[in-house]
DNA sequence: AGAAAAATTGCAACTTTTTGCGGTTTTTAG
DNA sequence: CTAAAAACCGCAAAAAGTTGCAATTTTTCT
C-alpha cells in the first residue's frame, strides 16, 4: 500500500469517527505503529489532523474546546476602548467576529445607538444584549471553526451594503505580506467586509504583527487604522505608520 | 478512549450540567478517580472549569448566555430525548430557539448528520457544537427579547426552502385556539418556518398547554407532533390525540 | 540501463507520558 | 471531635513516543 493512499485511509477513518488509535491503524492496514505515527505526524503537520498521545482526533471535533483565549484579556479590553472611541450614534458598522472583537462588544456604551452587521455568533449575542443598538445577522451555513456564517449568501449580502465602519480581528500582519490568515472561507468573508466599509479598522494584539498565514486577504494599503494595545509611539508600529496607516 | 477525547467529553458534561462529580465521571468512562481529578486539574489549569471537591463546575462565562432560567430543565430534557429521536442522518431540519429546543440540541448525538435551519442563536451555537451536523443561520435583524432573527427578509429566506421537519418549542396552546404568542414578530415567523416543513413538530412542557396568548400561529389541525414531558397516555393530552395530532 | 541519491519502513534501545494503586494528609459534614 | 470522602504523593508498570540505524524501495541523473 503506497504512503498517499495509507494516508487518504487514515483521513477517511479519523473524518468517520473523529478519532483513531495508532494501534487500531496499525493493525488494520498491517504496518508497524511507526509507520502509522509518522504518518500522523505528517497529517498533523499540514493541518488534517490534531495529533494526540495514542492516536489522532479530527479536526472540527476539536474546535470547540480548543477556544478559551482569556490569557490576553487585558490586551484586548485596552483594545476594544480605543475602538469604541470610533463609534458614533447612527453608524452602521460591520463587525468580524474574533475574540477581541468581542471584547470590545461587551464594552460599548449602552447609550450608543448604533447599527451592527455581523455574521458571528458569539458576537451578535454581545452587540444584542445592547438596549440602544440593533443588530443584524448576516445569516449563512455557519463554520464551525470560527462560529461565523461563511458562504455565497453571506458574501453576497455584505457587498449589497455599505457600512461606516468595518472592525475586524485579524491572526496575522506583516509588513510584506499585509494581512493574511489559513481558513479559506474567512478571507472571503473578510475580503467582502473590507470592500463593503468606508474606514477600515483592523485590531490586533502585538503578538500578531509581523506573522505570516498561508492566505492574503488585503495588501495593508487598503487599511486605514490599526489598533493594538501598544502605545502608538512604539516602535514596533513605526512601518505600518509608514505605509500611511494610522495607529491608535 | 483517548486522553483529549476524554476531556472534550468532561468539558461537554460540565456544560450540559454546570456540574459533574469525580466518581460519576470515573464510573461513567471506566477510568479510575485518580485519573478524573488529573483531567480536572489539567482542565482547571487551562481555566476552563472550576474544580472544588468532589468534582467540577462550569465558568460561568464559558456558556455564554443565562442558563439560571432553565427552570424545568429536567422535563426539556425528557422532552428533547423524544425529539432527538424523530431526527435521522441526512434530514433538513427547521427549528425554533426556545430553551426546550435548546435543550435538545445539547443532547444531540454526535453521530448525527444533518442540516439544522434556524434563526435562534443560542441554538445555532449549540447546533454547531456537534462535529457531523451542519448549521445554517437565517439572518436578519434580532430580535432582543427573544434572541432571534425576525424580519422580511428571514421570513422569504424560510419561505424560499422545504425542510423535512420543523422543530417548535411554544408559549401556549389550547384545544380551541390552537397555538398562540404575543410577540407579532416571532408569530409571523413561526407561521413561515410552519409552512415551511413537511412534518411539524410542536415541543412543550405540559404547564403551557391549555393557556392562550394573544395572537394566533396556527389551529391545531396544522400541527403533525406534540411532545411534552408527560406520559403519551396522561389524561390532560387526550383533547389533543383526539384533534388528530400524534402524542409522544 | 545502471549507479548514486533520496525516501520509506521496520526494528531495537531508550525516554517520556499516562495511569492505577497503596498509603498518607486534608477537607467536609454530622 | 470524629469518621468518611476526597485530595495528594510517590511509585511502578504499561503504553506511547523518540531516535539512530540498517534494509529495502523509489527516484534521479548520467
Amino acid at each position: 500500500m503506497l504512503k498517499k493512499e495509507r494516508q487518504a485511509y487514515i483521513l477517511r477513518q479519523v473524518s468517520l469517527h473523529n478519532s483513531v488509535l495508532s494501534a487500531d491503524l496499525s493493525s488494520e492496514i498491517q504496518v508497524s505503529e511507526d509507520t502509522i505515527r509518522r504518518d500522523l505526524n505528517e497529517l498533523a503537520e499540514e493541518g488534517k489532523v490534531i495529533k494526540v498521545h495514542g492516536g489522532a482526533l479530527s479536526k472540527s471535533f476539536n474546535s470547540f474546546y480548543l477556544r478559551s483565549d482569556v490569557f490576553h484579556g487585558e490586551q484586548k479590553k485596552i483594545i476594544g476602548q480605543k475602538a469604541i472611541n470610533l463609534l458614533k450614534d447612527g453608524m452602521f458598522v460591520l463587525s468580524g467576529g474574533g475574540t477581541t472583537v468581542i471584547e470590545m462588544a461587551r464594552m460599548l456604551p449602552e447609550t450608543l445607538q448604533a447599527t451592527f452587521l455581523t455574521g458571528s455568533i458569539p458576537a451578535a449575542y454581545e452587540y444584542a444584549q445592547h438596549p440602544n443598538s440593533d443588530v443584524i445577522f448576516i445569516g449563512d451555513k455557519i463554520s464551525k471553526k470560527s462560529q461565523i456564517a461563511v458562504g455565497g449568501e453571506a458574501i453576497s449580502k455584505i457587498k449589497s451594503i455599505k457600512a461606516d465602519i468595518c472592525i475586524m480581528g485579524i491572526n496575522a500582519m506583516d509588513i510584506e505580506n499585509g494581512i493574511t490568515d489559513n481558513d479559506w472561507d474567512v478571507v472571503i468573508l473578510k475580503k467582502a467586509m473590507l470592500e463593503a466599509s468606508n474606514l477600515k479598522v483592523v485590531l490586533s494584539i502585538s503578538e500578531k504583527l509581523n506573522s505570516v498565514q498561508r492566505i492574503k486577504i488585503c495588501g495593508l494599503n487598503q487599511i486605514d487604522i490599526l489598533i493594538t494595545e501598544l502605545d502608538k509611539d512604539d516602535p514596533i508600529l513605526a512601518p505600518y505608520r509608514d505605509m500611511g496607516i494610522t495607529i491608535l
